[in-house]
DNA sequence: CTCTAAAGCTACCGATCGGTAGGAAATTCA
DNA sequence: TGAATTTCCTACCGATCGGTAGCTTTAGAG
């Protein structure tokens, strides 16, 4: 066992509830002081345990990246229809907004606008950005072998796919951010969608 | 002719100056010191042209508007053919960089992450979202009368495409704004665009 | 029970934030 | 040449920012 006095709250957890508050927020949008009260620990716990303002925001970021962004990946490499599986991430990012207390939208789409600012700390840019291009890269490795599968639309370009749904997202994050309606989204998904008719699965001949 | 000291600093220009800063660093990563250095002015005399911060940030808004916004919807309009007007759109934002001292992609798709936080005025927040709102129904006013042209793909729903191309181009925004590659954002374009063969216009029978 | 190590807190640091008081300078009107 | 008016700037306000010094409290090791 560890020498000391234990930790009276949980990394985790409290990691959680950083992460929602610097998605809403933003890097500087939310102040040392605001994330220790809502935590419900002095500031000074804070820097014991994170490091210091940039170091916290990395760890909020590469909590949301296991939580949120690993589940969405793995979701998208499960359905076996490369079709379903896109739509599957773009209703997500419709439903996005009160599937728990997070904010609507998607953090790293998020953070791509507010961390395009000077005074953001140069490693922060550099995760956020680091983290969109891992996300067109995972659609860009989901259409590849829908390539192979022959699960794709005759003629289709799988990186020119993964970068457009990829660009698509991000603006669905947008809308959502600004308060679109679920219906309105809805419809952008479905005129997306709409282009790349059901049926070119294997499964489905 | 006006009694009293004139003004040293053209409104304008200035005005131009502020906008360019805020869309760069966002409603408070632009502090009101670093505007005035920027234009070369002191504070006190900001506040006595523009009112407070939040005044200033609407002035600089409404500035945009005029000097982008209606340049861009102007072009929608003048372009007879509905496909290429909506694909000047497009281009134009991968396009966005280097035309001028401004930065990447669309001041108010930037503004529309930075200022969902709760701490921005209520003001500013309306005012963003209402401007986002603006670009879509001209984007819908441009497809209805496409509509009455014939010069839609069968069966497209005016106000769906509508959205479907504002959120487009919020994406390409925040493509634009993390920096992504003039290649990879025109890859984006080609997709979304290559679901609408042209010849649909009138005069391209 | 004592010593050590880790975590808790209050109270504070200099810097910067948005915003302003108040006087000097510049211009028109009489 | 005054008086009136408007803009200019230096210097300052309280509040808040990120970050820390230093003491207290809680635990395990001996």
């Amino acid at each position: 066992m560890v020498r000391g006095r234990p930790r009276s709250f949980d990394r985790i957890e409290t990691l959680d509830q950083i992460l929602a508050l610097f998605w809403r927020e933003g890097f500087d949008g939310a102040s040392m002081q605001q994330i220790a009260d809502a935590v419900g620990v002095s500031k000074p716990s804070l820097y014991d345990a994170f490091g210091n303002k940039e170091s916290l925001f990395l760890a909020a970021l590469a909590r949301y990246a296991d939580r949120d962004g690993q589940r969405q990946i793995a979701a998208l490499e499960a359905e076996a229809d490369a079709r379903l599986a896109v739509l599957g991430l773009l209703n997500a990012m419709v439903d996005s907004s009160p599937i728990c207390g997070s904010p609507a939208g998607c953090m790293v789409v998020a953070s791509a606008s507010l961390c395009a600012a000077s005074h953001i700390p140069e490693a922060v840019q550099g995760a956020v950005r680091s983290m969109l291009d891992r996300s067109t890269e995972a659609l860009a490795r989901r259409f590849e072998r829908a390539a192979c599968d022959g699960d794709l639309p005759p003629g289709a370009d799988p990186r020119a796919m993964a970068a457009y749904f990829g660009t698509l997202l991000c603006g669905l994050g947008v809308q959502a951010r600004a308060g679109a309606s679920r219906d309105a989204m809805r419809q952008v998904v479905t005129s997306a969608m709409g282009t790349w008719p059901p049926g070119h699965h294997r499964t489905q001949p």
